[in-house]
DNA sequence: CCAGATAATACTCAAAATGAGCATATAGCC
DNA sequence: GGCTATATGCTCATTTTGAGTATTATCTGG
């Protein structure tokens, strides 16, 4: 958590809650936004649901007329500067939310890339230039300078190793160290250069929803609430690498995904790929709400 | 969640701190508790520290004089019935804390075995006997009986599977089946025979902590935070055991610790164990800090 | 109809990780 | 010295990965 200045508060307190509701459409993944993509859906919460899960639901699918698959709980947010007017203090629970993508009902919401965020996080095509020709360079000069250079400078090794070993899941640390060393703003108006930025802290919520998804899917059958009720293999798996923003060798994924029987063709195929015909799948719900409690995986481990 | 019936309230709300703080001594995995070992040590949460983690670090450092080595937060829970006076809800966050045992200060506070509360749970002498004399009789009454006797069943059979392929992992979902099923009470005063219970929802919540802490052994170097500066690797073997509630292959889980180059030799060895001398081993605090962000692993995977 | 182009799908193979043992070393105790 | 109890070293078969190559099926433009 980074250091921050705030008036001494009392006890009076209010809870919000704040969503990233996630969706994969073709090979973006994206969030819902809303104020011109400044902010994620956020309200109070009322205590008329039975718990803070279901009044969420009931919130988005009022929202997006669309059913919420998985939801999970991600942060609960209390720092000293988290007020709303004179001394009134606010709790922020967020979650997480996975969808298919449907149109917001709001005017001012819609569907971002996540990566228009956080466009150091897409190795897909492989590294961004942006890591060499921005990132790096800054973090170096900022790592080389004050206190704790070594702390410093493992951080950014790590976090952004110069070679190979990106570690997709370290989207949480490499926003906080951009955060720290000035290249990200934080509370919208900032003119740090690198992605776009978000009101409060939404943009670090986001960054907490993506690094969870990411490790997520690895262990977990969650990947299959994005989808739609048939597809191919292949779909499946840029949905995948959509996600984690890396490639994945695509024999391997197969073997993997068969081996666990997650899914079950559904005896159709699909012209629309271009070359061979694709067979079409389905899942099975059955065995998923198993697996959902037993394990899962993906050929994400290594480098 | 299981269904429950409360006034609809306002909004009005507090938050409250809910800590679940653990340490191993010997082999007993124990968990503080206060009021006679009937609840989890909580609080108000106070608005005066920077964020909710640094209170609680404050507030368990005072209590027990101890430092709180690491802390996650487990849930926020905000359920319609958690009402404190009228109309006057209560947020709950909760936090797993790892420290090591030392004398709590406050007077009803101390420490306890956790299988106290969850006596099914403790595989390392073999299935416990309560589970095939009392669990499974029961389980399959209730399983056969009531709606939706598949699903029932599979839930009993994933979580206490008769042969073998028990997954330590999923505390908090057998918790919650014994629940339903009416074989363990919350709130107290409730006499269903199975483990000691706790104050409102207080065991739901160490279940939560069990299933998280079993978890994120198994990745993340966090056992270290459990143990004296120095110990041979039967003594950190035998914490991973008591947590995991299960035996491990002893040289496998050498080769695995020393492949990751956590610890390193002090040179000394123990007379203590009774046979040949073991080598006393000390963590690389520089390392674990940066396999706190890698990874790192423990052979606990398959059944 | 044929020659690409584009994917899907089927197999193969080496390296690494895992699970389960046996073998040997070094203490204390009688 | 022999016995017991542990620590520690080493082996081996099996599984799991990572990374390829090969073959099949469809569409497209000539």
């Amino acid at each position: 958590m980074v250091e921050r200045e705030a008036a001494q508060g009392d006890n009076d307190v209010a809870a919000d809650l704040i969503a990233v509701l996630v969706a994969v459409t073709g090979a973006e993944p994206r969030v819902l936004t809303i104020q011109n993509a400044s902010a994620l859906p956020s309200g109070a919460f009322q205590m008329v649901h039975r718990s803070l899960q279901s009044g969420l639901r009931a919130w988005v699918e009022r929202q997006t007329h669309h059913p919420l698959g998985y939801v999970e709980q991600l942060y609960t947010f209390a720092d000293r500067d988290r007020v709303r007017g004179a001394g009134f203090h606010v709790i922020s629970i967020s979650y997480l939310g996975l969808t298919r993508e449907a149109d917001p009902a709001a005017g001012d919401a819609g569907w971002r890339n996540w990566y228009d965020f956080f466009p150091w996080e897409d190795h897909r095509a492989g590294v961004p230039e942006v890591i060499g020709k921005v990132i790096l360079p800054r973090l170096e000069e900022w790592a080389s300078a004050g206190p704790d250079r070594r702390g410093r400078q493992q951080r950014v090794v790590i976090t952004f190793p110069a070679a190979g070993g990106w570690n997709e899941e370290l989207v949480l640390q490499r926003y906080e160290l951009l955060y720290e060393a000035g290249l990200v703003a934080e509370g919208g108006g900032g003119e740090a250069a690198l992605g776009q930025s978000m009101v409060s802290d939404h943009r670090r919520i986001l960054a907490t929803a993506i690094a969870r998804l990411r490790a997520k899917i690895k262990y977990r059958p969650v990947v299959f609430e994005l989808m739609p009720p048939s597809f191919t293999l292949l779909q499946l798996q840029r949905t995948v690498e959509a996600i984690a923003g890396r490639l994945l060798h695509k024999q391997n994924f197969r073997r993997l995904i068969e081996a666990q029987e997650l899914i079950e063709e559904t005896g159709e195929t699909s012209l629309e790929t271009g070359g061979r015909p694709a067979k079409l799948f389905r899942f099975r719900r059955d065995v998923v709400a198993e697996r959902a409690v037993m394990g899962s995986k993906l050929p994400l481990s290594r480098s």
